[in-house]
DNA sequence: GTCATTGCAAAGCATTTGCAAGTCG
DNA sequence: CGACTTGCAAATGCTTTGCAATGAC
């Protein structure tokens, strides 16, 4: 029905928001459906992707947006070395990221089983782990071409 | 013949960097001591250590000897969620690490091999991988016991 | 009508930087 | 001595917060 997959998304996440009581606003609504059209955005990215449609729109209701997601476990925080993060809307859930370390882009591979490297990693230190991060840092095709 | 095997590390570390041709001041080997006796030392923290002993010592002082030891590959800057990062100089090279969620503790685990991962993404997304970081998140085992 | 949410501006904070004074080699 | 470093203070830049006005339900 819907026109787009990550549209899609973005309608099920507000759902699921009202479902636990939150408000529906049109600034929320906008956020949820630039982060799901982006592919990694920033905050600063989605607040200047809404600036003509929604003028009035404040970066802090992005990031104010971000907090309730980010509690609610509907979003994914990103964070790399660079300045800001950049968030996953699409897959809230622990995955890896192949980040160029020259552009900045984010690529998102295959999601392998850790399972193993989990159960090692909790009877090397005693941790009861619960999640992970796995990132991996290098050119991307793009950057490999364009000159070192 | 030294004492511990930290003072040991951070004697190396001050002669390799004599040898690139940095001063060595005082101020550069104590911060250069205090990461190697630190587990996982954040600047505040290494500031904190010196200040009895160097009283005059500036942050900034640290800061600007983690830039050089970073940009001669001596040290390794791991950040977390935290607001503030943490750095391993014993370990300058990417290896995993256990974070506690609760006290922000961190273990290091064993190193996995990641080769046939690396290869595995570097095909999937195009990227030229040179480096990666696989960090748990969980309960230390004094969080595990202390009440949830 | 109520109370959550917005938007603005100001505050927070780790980190960086400009520059004069100090000092390593 | 001369170039590199220090240390202070001010600047950065992302993110958070206080609070009055707004608007969703």
């Amino acid at each position: 029905m819907s026109r787009n997959p990550s549209s899609r998304v973005a309608e099920a996440l507000a759902e699921t928001l009202r479902g636990r009581g939150f408000r529906l606003t049109p600034q929320r609504l906008a956020v949820i459906r630039a982060f799901a059209a982006g592919r990694h955005p920033t905050a600063e990215e989605v607040h200047t992707s809404l600036a003509r449609d929604y003028p009035s729109m404040s970066l802090a209701t992005v990031y104010k947006t971000i907090a309730l997601l980010k509690a609610q476990g509907l979003i994914l925080e990103i964070d790399f070395g660079a300045r800001d993060n950049r968030y996953d809307i699409l897959r809230p859930y622990p995955h890896p990221h192949a980040v160029c370390t020259r552009c900045g882009a984010v690529a998102d591979p295959g999601d392998p089983d850790l399972t193993a490297l989990v159960e090692r990693v909790a009877r090397d230190t005693g941790y009861a782990i619960s999640s992970h991060r796995l990132d991996f840092f290098g050119l991307c095709p793009k950057c490999r071409g364009a000159g070192k």
